[in-house]
DNA sequence: GAAAAACTATACTGTGAGTATAGTTTTTAA
DNA sequence: TTAAAAACTATACTCACAGTATAGTTTTTC
């Protein structure tokens, strides 16, 4: 694919995604898409198979953007710190500074859109939700288990389930944030997050 | 409105909402409702002015009901303990119950469903969206407000922030649980909200 | 300059929303 | 008991638009 053809894909997808996080993906029309991309149905088609595959095409995109997203502040917060336990906490402190810049509020998460829609995907888009998911718990449960070697938890802790709180304050926070019209919802449920670490796991 | 009229009514809004919550409101169209709720489109429309209409009455059914939810267990807890620490801790407790009972997984929140697709529907809708919102984070900021007053948080707390934290881990809970298709997912992020107030508040 | 890539133009089919209207059964109230 | 109001059924029509398909045209690439 060309530089041509992919910037016109991208275009596509980001109009895609803009509209969808607004008014859910059924009630996203291809034409609506296609015309805020100034591109042909023919066009439109040329890039993806129907309306399944541009799902599929935006949470691969999604999930690749937050998987690079969240390593790079991990990377940033090894840099600054070598115990896991304050690593942890100043990626914390980064991701909730990064949604506290967030002007307006957060776009949304195209995984917690998809799940109130969930069958209007087939099972290829569903799989991916679910791996993206995982993925998520990985990156996170991964940390905190280097954590744990080192800092015996106060109360009784299952480490998958603390690394998923972290995916529910997110998306809860977001769709709190949206709900409220208030920017600031987000990043304060991260800063909770990161007490509830601080408190579990450090000597206050 | 008569007993036949509102059983009509009832039947009609626990149809939508079991399909709204699988396909969206948009992805669900008023002929899949009547189908399911053996209705004819001019009974449909005797009952609700149009979609928007329809939209209207789920979300106050369901936020009522989960108001009688939320205040029969806090009702229950405030029966068991006197004390608000313990009345906070039992409340999540019974609450983590209710959700580790469902045998599939929660069927979803209206609210969070419609928080994705908020272009859809008319300001009243939007406007009750946040009221109810704002009434779960007075609920459950009136009791840490109590707990505060006993209890000295070891970490500096926005009680408001902190009752949202609930909801979030709700709304992310749910989100999570129906992705991972783990019913307990759900409940054990209630537990790990649980866990968080016993650092913060508790002697442990 | 030929082939492949990246589109445009157009047309077709089905479905759903919303409305309208006329008639029927059931409930309520006087 | 009966009249009227409530709670529907049955039918049908319009309009818009989603989703798909296909044939043709321009642009890029090698």
């Amino acid at each position: 694919m060309g530089d041509k053809a992919s910037n016109t894909r991208q275009r596509i997808m980001s109009t895609a995604e803009k509209i969808i996080l607004q008014k859910g993906f059924a009630g996203t029309s291809i034409d609506e898409v296609i015309q805020q991309s100034h591109i042909t149905k023919g066009g439109f088609f040329y890039h993806f198979k129907g309306k399944n595959d541009l799902a599929l095409g935006l949470l691969k995109r999604y999930l690749d953007a937050d998987d690079v997203f969240f390593n790079e502040l991990f990377a940033r917060a090894r840099e600054l710190t070598e115990d896991p336990l304050q690593q942890m906490l100043v990626f914390l402190k980064l991701l909730a500074e990064a949604m506290a810049e967030l002007k307006v509020h957060h776009p949304g998460c195209l995984v917690a859109a998809f799940t109130y829609e969930s069958q209007q995907f087939d099972d290829d888009v569903i799989q991916m939700m679910k791996d993206g998911t995982l993925s998520w718990r990985q990156l996170f449960s991964e940390q905190l288990r280097l954590v744990e070697e080192k800092y015996p938890p106060r109360l009784e802790t299952d480490i998958n389930d603390l690394a998923d709180m972290l995916s529910s304050c997110l998306e809860g926070g977001i769709i709190l944030s949206r709900i409220l019209k208030s920017p600031e919802a987000l990043s304060k449920q991260v800063i909770h997050y990161r007490n509830y670490l601080r408190l579990l796991y450090g000597n206050e």
